[in-house]
DNA sequence: GAGTAAAGTTAGTATATACTAATTTTTTCA
DNA sequence: TGAAAAAATTAGTATATACTAACTTTACTC
């Protein structure tokens, strides 16, 4: 309803295309295109519904442009940067203040993100420190430069001292992979070092917390980690 | 969608749904019937929407009865106090952790209820203390011997010292009203006096902070307070 | 008890969101 | 380039939620 009058591109969209934004962001971000078949599958609807949610959101001009070439206008990109900054907002909340397992923090965000305020995540901001990355790493929108130096653990070289930062948003959506990254210590924060590499296996253990946890390429190449330098730690 | 089953009464119910719940169990509650009528102005719908939603709570087991007969079910009461809770677990978080004025936690937690899960409200629970009523002095549900001894302004004697306890539900709902009690620190917690009472007129004013407030009594009458005791005190 | 006012219902319409099935268009690759 | 695979679209259907307008039923009062 309120999608439908010509101030709909000021209007805040609906917590459907809020979860449709949010999911293109991060695709046009790492991928450069969109792709309505990926988007389906991610969000887990029919390809025909993300047909017939593109037209809403052309008409609402969320998005512009056809097939391959669909992309965020300034209005959804906005959009698409204040949903997400809720969600990250939302997830330090429940880490920091509610003491919400990591496990979980994602899930139950992604149902708050779309019921805060603009006044609302400025009181969180507030509380929270201003943050430039979420409790996975990910980057806040306008913070990609803080997460850029970080290296894919399938591109680090073996043996070499390493802090995990980031677990890629695309693993957030990936219940059990994360369940299974967090019970074995591989979160942002921890040292760590790539101790094999078995390209032809697809696969590259990592040692963290004294263990050793072997992880499939297709996993390991959305973690991101640092090397520890001399000159920077922590 | 998920209402259509015969697993229906399990189901969380929609957004929508537990905003009718709400109303409808406050309003059985304080009055002892639900008039649907009361109800579509409170919700700011029309008749005829409400009497549609009523037939599909019907079907989906939160309500029966039919007219003024109209009442909760044993699921519908449960759902209702559970979004309560919700409701007032999330006004303490947003008062006491992120700092909201007053004026505006009841909307902005009316907006995130839904969005709370069975384990963030045991999160919110802990940290929060587990209160017995919200900060306007709203009992949570199962609560209500906590406020039962509260009196109405309209009901206290002139001149006796009092400590104001509770500000109604409806009261949170009429956000002009609110704001004008609250910029005058009718609030929960403040020692206060009512200094005259003039019924001719329907109005009754109030002394708290130092200053005179004069309330009409429909207001008034949602406003409860307790009688300093010698022996009880805070 | 009759008549009005209040409450409740029904009919018809609209939008957002989803689905399946059937097609069409694009891409890719041999 | 031409066929198979992948992606996108259209058609037809369904549900939740809302509206207005027209009616019916109930309740209240003189």
């Amino acid at each position: 309803m309120s999608q439908h009058n010509p101030l709909a591109g000021q209007t805040r969209p609906t917590h459907t295309i809020e979860d449709y934004l949010m999911t293109m962001y991060v695709m046009e971000r790492d991928h450069g295109e969109i792709i309505a078949a990926r988007l389906a599958e991610m969000m887990d609807v029919s390809a025909a519904t993300v047909a017939m949610t593109f037209k809403r959101m052309e008409r609402d001009n969320w998005i512009s442009g056809k097939g391959h070439g669909v992309h965020l206008t300034v209005t959804g990109n906005e959009a698409a940067s204040s949903v997400i900054r809720r969600h990250m907002l939302t997830e330090w909340l429940l880490v920091r203040i509610l003491k919400v397992p990591m496990s979980q923090t994602h899930n139950e965000a992604h149902n708050i993100e779309h019921a805060i305020s603009p006044n609302l995540e400025e009181r969180m901001r507030d509380i929270l420190g201003d943050p430039k990355v979420c409790p996975h790493g990910n980057p806040f929108p306008g913070c990609e430069g803080v997460v850029s130096g970080w290296i894919a653990l399938t591109d680090l070289p073996l043996n070499e001292g390493i802090v995990l930062r980031r677990v890629h948003e695309q693993i957030e959506d990936n219940h059990e992979l994360l369940n299974y990254l967090i019970e074995r210590n591989v979160l942002p924060g921890r040292r760590a070092q790539v101790v094999e590499s078995l390209p032809f296996n697809q696969t590259l253990t990592l040692h963290v917390e004294g263990k050793n946890v072997t992880l499939g390429f297709s996993a390991a190449r959305l973690i991101f980690a640092e090397k520890i330098h001399l000159t920077n730690d922590q």
